[in-house]
DNA sequence: TGTTAAGTTCGATAAAACTCGTACAACGTC
DNA sequence: GACGTTGTACGAGTTTTATCGAACTTAACA
């Protein structure tokens, strides 16, 4: 009987992002501050089940070269995972990391209860 | 036998802040997000040994009208409470409103690693 | 009363950050 | 190849934030 764990069927590379240990308090916390942003990681985080999304799945009325913005500072503060499939570029939360460096903080984002809802 | 709680010694009032229920997750975050405030809170949390202190307790080498802007934005976001002892403004953590509204967040201040040591 | 010390207020400057339009690139499909 | 779709890159305008000097306020105290 085999154990192994199944390999993943063939990913597409993460696009740069900053390794584990590099991950920094200030700019996490910097990251999360935009009332945007914490809802884009708290929806991830309540509705993604074990799925990346595209930023169009969010819904949100924004036009797009905002919403590269915010994703691009998500991910360059290390708060999110992206990989480009064909066309669309979908995120998740990297939340292995963040709750190995900094543990209990996706349970705030999580509960947090948002100004719009 | 009277087990009423001591009345606490005639403590100065609070300088104006936000109740607990007010506190917002994104403004908190907001506040932390700058290295030198995010100084302040840990050093707070980590030494204070229930005192509170005045600005010059700190040891920043920073003039003081930076500190007075920093220690405004910690008391309005709601980290801190000030309160006048004669001509020092001495500053506390609210530990117990935050740790009620964003349990973990102080044990994150508390093990950060400042880039600074 | 005059001096010192802690901290504020105001104002100017400078650096970031947010917002978004336009133009562009890449992939699929007809 | 032309078109629609997803998203990026660049740049401009606007707003927010940080930084700090200078003048002021207040309390303590000799």
């Amino acid at each position: 009987m085999n154990t192994v764990a199944p390999t993943p069927p063939e990913l597409p590379p993460p696009l740069p992002e900053p390794a584990r240990e590099e991950l920094k308090l200030e700019t996490v916390l910097a990251a999360l501050a935009d009332p945007l942003r914490l809802q884009i990681i708290q929806k991830l985080l309540l509705e993604s089940e074990d799925y990346d999304h595209p930023c169009g799945w969010f819904g949100f009325d924004r036009p797009k070269s905002s919403l590269t913005h915010h994703f691009k500072a998500l991910r360059e503060a290390g708060l999110i995972r992206q990989r480009q499939y064909g066309l669309e570029r979908r995120s998740r939360v990297r939340d292995e990391d963040l709750e190995q460096r900094f543990p209990g903080l996706l349970a705030l984002v999580k509960s947090w209860r948002s100004p719009g809802a």
